[in-house]
DNA sequence: CACTTTACCAAACAACTGTTTGTTTTTCTA
DNA sequence: TAGAAAAACAAACAGTTGTTTGGTAAAGTG
């Protein structure tokens, strides 16, 4: 996961053109890396978009300040403009790797599993343990929402539907009651899940229980028996 | 629920003060409003209340500026500042008036009704038609986080939780299977819920049909009946 | 070793932010 | 109708915002 990602980002090629190659990489298949000549390698980019990832995650997009971001990583803020040309593509590396690194984590986690409710409930787990977890890189892909950054709202949002994606492929082999529409079914499901962002505070419930009960609501039926 | 609110907000007392009245009629019983001389009534603070709730529900609380609201009132920025002492005071109004509206709206809507599961299902209904139906001081008490204004993120929280209190004494009187978290049942419904806000576009869904379909996930199991 | 590239600093810019001030117009009241 | 209160205007202020510019030290390369 992490090393996926480094071989991504810390191309040494231009913030624009770094940021096309992520998003092929991401939609398309593969990208021929052709100035693969590894240059520079302790560069601070990486900490750069730790330090963001922390910051958006945290305050939010708008309420982040690339000052802010500027001092968390211990440079001054002109010079994050070396590596980014603007917040909005900060923003956009960061939540291009937020994505990749939940992809991957909940690829892997259900590619064992066969069953389909059994895959559901391991992604229902994997994904509030991780938004959860307090990984800045997953809250940002929760929280921050596109429409707060209008020029890359587009791939954005392209990049969140590309993780639901495999929500409607589990979602897709599960056996489901006639005339029960899937699609609404999800939204719901993801919905209550990402919500748990909001109200969650740890001692209460842990994610795992949090995964258990809502399957349950949804897989029997909350009602007792009847008499 | 416009006169009650007018009630209030109109009355010509300095800003803070009647803030203050707005928050006695919501988490108290009444108030003796003994300045009720009906000075002047065609004041611009409803207007305005509108022209902030439209923009904070459409852009966001910290992507609207003063500016923002004085030119969708038709006002000068400055001359806002004599009715709201501040733009979270402004934020306040609204989302308080959001609230008793809401809370107004739900509570007469299941009035008339015993059935404890009728009664959640006409609450989950109103609740989606409410915050969906472009309403945009339903919209506000969705959509802005408390965290943004931290100066009146409690009396934010506060007025929410009282509006979700319908809610936990309708799921209160259900009777749920045994060892069934009510709390955990209602954060994933609401969560839900709002969910939809997100998603929700004209033509697909009506939200009469997510309430229908949301209720019935709950209520049945999803899964087909055994072979 | 010269030299090009990389990465950063220091300082500023222009636009925008919420808000304040003093003044003027409008509205109500006696 | 005169005076007081209410409401809005006009203009600015002080701080913050994202960003740009020109310079400079360090690292990689021939």
């Amino acid at each position: 996961m992490e090393s996926l990602i480094k071989v991504v980002t810390s191309t040494p090629v231009k913030t624009v053109q770094k940021l096309k190659i992520i998003r092929m990489t991401l939609t398309e298949t593969l990208v021929t890396d052709s100035s693969s000549k590894t240059r520079r390698s302790h560069s601070r980019i990486q900490p750069l978009l730790n330090g963001a990832a922390k910051l958006f995650a945290t305050k939010g997009y708008k309420e982040t300040t690339m000052r802010d971001i500027a001092a968390e990583v211990g440079m001054l803020p002109g010079s994050m403009y070396y590596h980014f040309k603007s917040k909005q593509e900060l923003l956009l590396a960061v939540y291009t790797q937020a994505v990749i690194a939940l992809k991957t984590k909940l690829e892997s986690a259900i590619a064992l599993e066969q069953d389909p409710w059994k895959k559901l409930e391991i992604a229902i787990i994997t994904h509030v343990e991780t938004i959860l977890d307090q990984n800045d890189f997953a809250r940002i892909m929760i929280g921050v929402i596109p429409e707060k950054a209008p020029e890359i709202q587009q791939e954005l949002t392209a990049m969140r539907d590309s993780y639901e994606q495999i929500f409607i492929d589990i979602i897709d082999d599960i056996p489901l009651k006639k005339g029960l529409n899937k699609t609404l079914f999800r939204l719901m499901l993801l919905g209550a899940l990402n919500s748990t962002q909001i109200w969650f505070h740890k001692g209460a419930f842990t994610p795992v229980d949090i995964g258990h009960e809502f399957i349950r609501y949804l897989k029997t039926s909350v009602v007792p028996a009847e008499q």
